[in-house]
RNA sequence: GCCUCGGUAGUUCAAUGGAUAGAAUGCGAGCCUCCGAAGCUUGCGAUGAAGGUUCGAUUCCCUCCCGAGGCACCA
């Protein structure tokens, strides 16, 4: 609708970019725009003057009665749509449901590679992955449902140096009873042990090295035990990727671009973007607010640079994506940037927009980073399984998925660009501005409509006219411009934000607008807009990865 | 030092350069003979500082101040 509007101006105006918003106060109408300020100013004329010209050529191009009126307040032009554009608007949700706001692209839909996730093997994921899982599959959703077809890749770390140590451990302390209980677990405990040993005694340090390096070099035990880590930890993840609804079309890790490194080294050195120093191989920037990367260590073996370097290789060869988006959190700027640049430099992405989707971080309630020294990196699982206890205080039967919604709505309902102070009252909280009360909203509509089962749905706006049921109306015909917003800014909380005012404008709704018992048309109507109301929720929420309950 | 994010009610967060800066939580006052009180109605309360651009700045630019993080032949 947005657009609709944004169009018609921009061919009345005959301008390129027109900007249209949506007003907070009703009284401004559905939609606003400030372009008479703009023609003011190039025109020189005064802003009035320039609403009335405009105002003149977009009522000549509307179809008719699309519009009640188009005001004119100062240098805004202010939209109110006719009953007729929202009944039909309306209408357009009851049939369309979960593909309402859903655009009709032409042609060949263009690719977008998306990052996000990307555990480490051998480490349980804890709160801190979170946000990458929860805010990369919200944003894949969205893109995919705008009409992108959306490759969601976990760029696994099954390739880092901490297998050195996690194999001189595992082979001289394993324990392969205690390793099959829980082998993440284990696996963390002989890291750390390994650690405060190798403190005491820095040989155990060149020992690692030593088996990375065998490793690397493809020693058969070593892959073996390696193999190992990798199957026992991926079956962990899943775990908890199906309890959060996660989905990936790829999980390659960086042990698959194994095979690429040496050459994209040899690659860079030819292209003389890369150089030889003191026998590692870096690339270097001439910049001094960027640092040269390594992108070969002196003893031959590669590095996190490198098999990123490959990784885009690779996803541009398989996907010819034109965006590839990196969830990952904000401490990685810097090496984002190195990356990319170093990407261009080679020429490896020319057609692909390379882009570092940042978050912040979850800090711990003192307000600084949390720590695994410190013990206070909370676990994902514990998280869930708090949430899960959390809310069968109030609800039984769907305590898991009730649970589960609320840590994701605590997630996605900040701007992700900002950091985020853990609490557990917080992140666990079940009212006020929360999943489990858009969700119960979703249910009172849903226990509404199955009491009326038997009463036809049949929409008069001219019957719909109190406060509560126009601000309703009003909030529906804005989703498809809202998840159009999000998409665009790759900001799920906008939509996070939009649920949850539509959830209480509809629950200001049902308290005030009796649905069963009203009169003959009104009730068909109310019942209408109630049914609208459910199946935006339920697409919007779906969006975010949150899955509705029919009763709770 | 350089770079990336932030600085908004007591607290935790919103607000594509717009109109009266919104919520949640907290505290106070109401609302269950009426489709479900995880709810509704209502009161209290905020833009770090100084400049600049603009008809208009929480938003953009500059200079400070405060917080978090990053600047390895780690990932």
């Amino acid at each position: 609708m947005l657009e609709k509007i944004a169009n018609l101006l921009s061919e009345a105006a005959k301008e390129e970019e027109v900007k249209v918003t949506i007003p907070e106060n009703p009284a401004f109408g559905h939609y606003s725009t400030n372009l008479p300020f703009e023609f003011a100013k190039m025109r020189e004329t005064p802003p009035v003057e320039a609403a009335k010209d405009i105002r003149d050529r977009v009522a000549h191009l509307a179809p008719k009665g699309f519009f009640e009126r188009v005001d004119i307040a100062g240098g805004f032009l202010n939209f109110t749509l006719s009953d007729k554009a929202l009944e039909d608007e309306i209408n357009l949700i009851l049939k369309q449901k979960q593909d309402y706001g859903r655009p009709r692209m032409p042609g060949r839909p263009e690719t977008i590679v998306v990052d996000y996730s990307a555990p480490n093997i051998a480490k349980p994921m804890n709160v801190g992955h979170l946000r990458s899982t929860i805010i990369g599959q919200a944003i894949v959703n969205i893109l995919r449902f705008r009409g992108y077809r959306v490759i969601g890749d976990n760029h696994i770390g099954d390739w880092g140096t901490q297998f050195g140590s996690l194999l001189y451990a595992f082979k001289n302390w394993g324990n392969r009873r205690d390793f099959r209980k829980d082998p993440i677990g284990y696996l963390v405990n002989l890291y750390v042990r390994f650690h405060k040993e190798a403190e005491a005694n820095p040989d155990l340090m060149a020992e690692a090295r030593a088996e990375t390096n065998k490793l690397q070099k493809g020693d058969r035990e070593n892959r073996r035990l390696w193999r190992e880590f990798v199957k026992v930890s991926l079956r962990e993840f899943n775990k908890t990727y199906r309890r959060l609804g996660v989905r990936f079309n790829a999980t390659l890790g960086e042990s698959f671009y194994e095979k690429m490194l040496s050459r994209i080294v040899a690659d860079a050195l030819k292209k003389g973007v890369a150089e030889k120093e003191d026998g590692a191989v870096k690339i270097a920037f001439h910049d001094e607010k960027m640092p040269d990367i390594v992108i070969e260590k002196s003893d031959g073996s590669h590095l996190y640079s490198t098999t990123d370097l490959a990784t885009i290789i690779y996803r541009v060869k398989r996907w010819r994506p034109v965006k590839i988006l990196y969830v990952v959190a904000n401490e990685q700027a810097l090496h984002f940037s190195q990356i990319f640049k170093a990407a261009e430099l080679l020429k490896i992405a020319s057609e692909t927009e390379l882009r570092h989707v940042k978050f912040g971080m979850l800090l711990g309630e003192s307000g600084q980073k949390m720590s695994t020294r410190r013990g206070e990196f909370i676990k994902l699982e514990e998280l869930l399984d708090r949430a899960k206890e959390e809310a069968e205080k109030i609800e039984k039967r769907s305590a898991e998925k009730v649970g589960v919604a609320a840590v994701k709505y605590f997630d996605l309902s900040h701007d992700r660009q900002s950091d985020i102070i853990f609490d557990w009252g917080r992140a666990l909280n079940l009212k006020g501005n929360s999943a489990p009360y858009i969700l119960y909203t979703y249910s009172r509509l849903r226990s509404i409509l199955r009491k009326a089962e038997r009463m036809k749905k049949k929409l008069d706006l001219s019957l719909l006219k109190s406060e509560a049921e126009k601000k309703v109306v009003r909030q529906l015909i804005y989703f498809p411009d809202i998840v159009a917003e999000a998409a665009s800014n790759l900001m799920p909380n906008y939509l996070a934000d939009y649920l949850f005012k539509l959830a209480n404008d509809l629950n200001a709704f049902y308290e005030t607008s009796p649905v069963i018992s009203a009169k003959k048309g009104l009730a068909e109507s109310r019942l209408a807009l109630a049914a609208a109301g459910s199946a935006v929720l339920k697409q919007g929420l779906r969006l975010l990865g949150i899955e509705t309950l029919e009763k709770m």
